[in-house]
RNA sequence: GGUCCCUUCGUCUAGCGGUCUAGGACGUCGCCCUUUCACGGCGAAAACACGGGUUCGAUUCCCGUAGGGAUCACCA
């Protein structure tokens, strides 16, 4: 079957080789977590290239999403920060060496000849290959431009054993000679990535299964300079199943295709969610569902990856968020939605707002699953008197027994000790008093206090917020009652 | 269309020839807890794509069929 990969390296170093041409999106921070987890995993090295050949389609904010992004996810980087573009030269010079060596060949081809031809082999429902016109031919019209190609083996086949999809096998003849430095004399990708990860020593290839086919055509590539170049060898190859959308269609903006700022800014998530959350996404270990940082890097392995591609499932995503939300730490979350508030407040947050958060958020925290549902949740805390009433409040104010209020603005007033559990004995006599369920004594009430039907435990949220302002609370709901009346 | 890959509940998965009356999680529904909503607990419905083999025995192995995906640039 010809050619063959090597035995399994002693040290490990995978790479993550996103190309700047947007933000960090979920599918590339997936492919960044395995290479990462895989590193940690082999006491090896995890390092970043930045593919950037693509000078029209390269940005500096994209480079800057996509650090920021690795930051937040919390994968840190072995070395120096690899610039692909920076390495054009040594990639141009490997191509020469291919040429001098007769591995590689020009090719005078024009795009518009080459055109026709992919138009003919359309026609004639051939398989659309560079034919190897110019690949045997040395009449070259030295004033015209040309482009360097490889001189790929025609016979035989190449079986790649993929650490993830098994051997698989392709026939050389399914392979065309493909470019390898352009006529402006800047290389392809197929010439820089080869490169790039010889000269990183990179020996485990972790990526997208869209590149699966691109292995072949690579690995002909090693083998040519393996004979040019000592030190040349195969890295190992896993190619990971791509994620799809809910519908089973190709991830797009719509279902989750969105960079990891707006996970992290627009939908609130934590991103020890994010990253166990894509984790389990193709990957399992047992009945494992929440695995921490640790577990996964003693766990983790190639073989565990599923072949075929696994739905973005938004709802799952949001359930492990909760899930972490609760187990993080109360400061941390005050923190994370403090500049929320501020946008909803309209004003900043002084010391005694932070308090109250801080007290209320192992409370909170139970009843959302981002930072925006935790936020909101919050909101009425803070908010300045009168509180806005929602519909569902304004109707179990309406609801409540006659002199509700009136009584419980009197027995809380005159409470001796500010505290849940008096707060909640005051409750139970008033209802014992007008011959009701706690519970009709309650919900108005918890209506005045909060503005909405339902909130944190009622006797936690007044013993936060303080007599004075529940005491005010509960005016306003008198005086907006009076208001209501016919 | 050629080539390559994939196929267990709606979704993510466990299962690596008998332990499967197929397990877990999300979602859905019901019950419990309870001052509301959550959290938590308990329970229910829900899957081995289809057809052939191999085997004493297939969810597990092989081959077809169907369906899905990837890829076929001087883009990465």
């Amino acid at each position: 079957m010809g050619a063959s990969q090597t035995a399994l390296p002693q040290r490990v170093v995978t790479r993550f080789a996103p190309s700047p041409t947007g933000f960090l999106h979920i599918g590339g921070a997936r492919t960044a977590l395995f290479n990462y987890l895989f590193a940690r995993a082999h006491g090896g090295e995890f390092r970043l290239r930045i593919e950037d050949t693509d000078r029209a389609r390269s940005t500096e904010p994209a480079i800057a999403a996509i650090l920021d992004g690795l930051g937040w996810l919390d994968f840190d980087i072995d070395g120096d920060i690899v610039y692909q573009f920076a390495r054009a030269g040594r990639h141009a010079d490997v191509a020469h060496q291919l040429l001098a060596a007769g591995h590689a060949y020009r090719c005078y081809a024009t795009p518009a000849e080459l055109e026709a031809m992919r138009e003919a082999q359309r026609a004639a429902r051939l398989p659309m290959r560079y034919d190897g016109r110019w690949r045997d031919r040395t009449d070259w019209p030295n004033d015209l431009p040309y482009v360097i190609r490889l001189k790929a083996p025609r016979d035989g086949g190449v079986t790649i054993v993929d650490l993830v999809q098994g051997p698989v096998t392709v026939a050389n003849a399914e392979l065309d000679d493909m470019v390898l430095l352009r006529s402006d004399g800047t290389p392809t990708y197929m010439l820089a990535v080869v490169v790039d990860d010889h000269d990183m020593a990179v020996t485990h290839v972790i990526r997208g299964d869209d590149h699966l086919n691109n292995a072949f055509r690579q690995l002909a590539l090693i083998h040519a300079m393996a004979g040019i170049e000592p030190g040349w060898q195969a890295p190992a190859y896993a190619h990971i199943p791509l994620i799809h959308g809910a519908d089973g269609a190709k991830l797009s903006k719509r279902h989750g295709a969105l960079g990891v700022d707006a996970y992290r800014d627009d939908m609130g998530l934590l991103p020890e969610a994010v990253e166990n959350y894509l984790l389990r996404l193709g990957w399992g270990h047992g009945d494992d569902e929440f695995i921490t940082r640790a577990e996964a890097i003693g766990w983790f392995g190639l073989d565990g990856v599923g072949r075929s591609p696994a739905r973005f499932d938004l709802k799952k995503l949001q359930s492990v968020n909760g899930h972490y939300l609760r187990l993080a730490d109360d400061a941390r979350l005050v923190a994370l939605i403090s500049p929320r508030l501020v946008t909803g407040l309209a004003r900043n947050i002084d010391a005694a707002d932070h308090d109250i958060l801080q007290r209320s958020m192992a409370e909170l925290k139970k009843r959302a699953n981002n930072l925006n549902d935790l936020a909101d949740s919050a909101h009425f805390l803070l908010r300045s008197r009168p509180i806005p009433v929602d519909a569902a409040a304004m109707k179990l104010l309406a609801l409540a027994p006659q002199g509700l209020l009136a009584l419980a603005r009197a027995e809380f007033a005159a409470l001796a000790l500010w505290s849940a559990p008096a707060l909640e004995a005051a409750a139970r006599s008033m209802a014992d008093t007008l011959a009701v369920k706690l519970g009709q004594v309650a919900q108005p009430l918890r209506a005045a206090v909060t503005g909405a039907a339902q909130s944190p435990g009622l006797f936690d949220v007044m013993a936060i917020l303080g007599r004075d302002e529940i005491l005010g609370r509960i005016d306003d709901a008198q005086t907006l009652m009076e208001g209501q009346l016919p």
